[in-house]
DNA sequence: ATATAAAATTAGTCATGTCTAATTTCTATT
DNA sequence: AATAGAAATTAGACATGACTAATTTTATAT
C-alpha cells in the first residue's frame, strides 16, 4: 500500500484545492494545478478511488477520504518541515526551497517527519508562512489575510506568501519583500484592480491584482 | 539530461562493483546487485551507453565513462552525507539510515550536497565507516581492512562495515558490535572458514566467513 | 573436438502514467 | 426547446522500465 510519487502529488493537489474553496475539486481544476490533461486526471482519480483514498464519481468532483486526507496532510507536513531544514540549517533562500521540498516530501520513512520536527524545534510555520501540520495532523489556521483584502492606507506586515513558486519569490526578492517587510496599499486602480503600494516606507510601486492575492499580511495597528 | 532514479541506481551499482574488482562489470553481476533480470540490465546498459554514461559492448562487461563516473560519485556523495545527517542530527540508528539515504540520494539540486557537507562540518566518513567523496569527487582510501584478513589473536577495532543492509546491521546490533568495538579472532575453522571471535573482551561467538568479510577493522597495536 | 553449462541477447509482454483525438454529457443562453 | 461551448469521458497510443521465455554465444570439461 505504498503510494507512488504521482499518487502523492494528486492527493496533495486535491487537498490544497479543496482547502481553499472547501468544495469538491473538478477535473479541469486538478488538471490545471498538476499541469496534466483531463484524461490523465480521470484515470488517476479512478485509481485513487479504487484505493479508497479519493471519493469521486458521486456528483461532479473529487474529495479525499479520511485515509486520503491523512496521507495528504502527512505529505504537506514533510514538505514544510523539509523547507524549514533547507532554509534554517542549509541556508537555502526563500525561492530555492520549495522545489527541493517537492522532491523531499516523497521520501518515505515512518519516523522521518517526527525526527525532523524535533530536530527543528517543532516549528509552527514554514519559511513561506504556511502552517506545519503537527504530529496528529492538526493544522493551525493560516496566519494573516490576503493583501488584496487590505484597506488603503493601513500599515501592514508581510507574514507569508500564497504562491511559493520561485518565479514569484524571485520577484519579491527583487522588490526586497520578505517575511516581516512593511507594506502599505496606497491606492487601488478601479480599471484592473491593480494597486500602488509602498514597500518598507520606501518608494511606491505598481503591482497587479494577482500580486495582491499572493501575499499574506497582518495589520500592525495604525 | 536529468537522470532517472533507475539510471542513477545503475550508475551507482556499476561504480561500486567496478571499485572492488577494478574490472568491467558483467551483466550477471549487475543483475544480481540490482535484483533485476539480465534482460533488464542489458536494455538499461544500452540506454546508458547511448547517453555516453557507460561503455559497453566492447568486450564483455560495462564500465563508467568519465561523465558517468562523475555522476555516480555525486550520488555516492549525497548518499553518505545524508546518512551523516540522519544519524547525527536526526538520531536515526545505524541500521535505519541506509534505506532512507537510498531515497534521499536521488534528490536533485546543484548545491544540495555542498550545503549538506558544510552544515555537517565536512565529514570524512559516513556512519558505516565509508569515505565521503569531497566536493571535487576525490575519495579517500577506505579506512581499515576486512576482518577476514586479520591474523588470529590480534587486538582489533571496528572502523566500518562492508555491508550496510539493515539485515546485517541488526545482527551486529544484537551482538553489540558498532564502530569502535574491540574484536579478536580466536580461531579459524578450516572446514568452512568460519571463525570464533571475542567481542569487547566478552564471550566468544562463532561467525561465518561471510560475516568476516563484512566488517572493516584496524589493528590496535598489541 | 564436442557436449554441457553459463552468460548474453533478443523478442514479446506488462504495469504505470502520460498524451491526443474523438465522443458524450452538462450548462447556459437565447 | 434548441444549440453553442465547456467539461467530462472514452479509446487508443506511447515512453519507461520491468519481466518471461526463447535463442545465441561463450566458456569449460571431458
Ligand atoms: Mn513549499
Ligand atoms: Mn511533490
Ligand atoms: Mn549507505
Ligand atoms: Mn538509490
Amino acid at each position: 500500500m505504498t503510494r507512488t510519487l504521482s499518487e502523492e502529488n494528486y492527493l496533495k493537489a486535491i487537498f490544497h484545492l479543496s482547502r481553499n474553496s472547501k468544495e469538491k475539486v473538478s477535473i479541469t481544476t486538478l488538471a490545471a494545478a498538476l499541469e496534466n490533461t483531463a484524461a490523465s486526471v480521470i484515470s488517476m482519480l479512478k485509481k485513487l478511488t479504487a484505493k479508497e483514498l479519493v471519493d469521486y464519481d458521486k456528483k461532479k468532483g473529487a474529495s479525499l477520504t479520511t485515509v486520503g486526507e491523512k496521507a495528504a496532510i502527512d505529505i504537506v507536513r514533510k514538505h514544510r518541515l523539509w523547507e524549514v531544514l533547507l532554509a534554517e540549517k542549509l541556508e537555502f533562500s526563500w525561492e530555492e526551497i520549495h522545489d527541493i521540498a517537492e522532491q523531499l516530501e516523497h521520501v518515505h520513512h515512518p519516523e522521518l517527519a517526527d525526527r525532523l520536527d524535533k530536530f527543528l524545534g517543532f516549528p509552527q510555520f514554514d519559511p513561506h508562512g504556511h502552517p506545519i501540520p503537527d504530529i496528529k495532523g492538526n493544522i493551525s489556521k493560516i496566519f494573516g489575510t490576503l493583501l488584496s483584502e487590505s484597506a488603503v492606507g493601513v500599515e501592514l506586515e508581510v507574514v507569508g506568501v500564497k504562491d511559493s513558486s520561485s518565479m514569484f519569490l524571485n520577484y519579491l526578492k527583487k522588490l526586497d519583500i520578505k517575511i516581516g517587510s512593511k507594506l502599505k496599499v496606497e491606492q487601488i486602480i478601479d480599471f484592473d484592480q491593480s494597486a500602488v503600494i509602498k514597500i518598507n516606507n520606501g518608494g511606491d510601486i505598481s503591482v497587479s491584482r494577482k500580486f495582491l492575492e499572493s501575499i499574506l499580511i497582518t495589520s500592525t495597528g495604525n
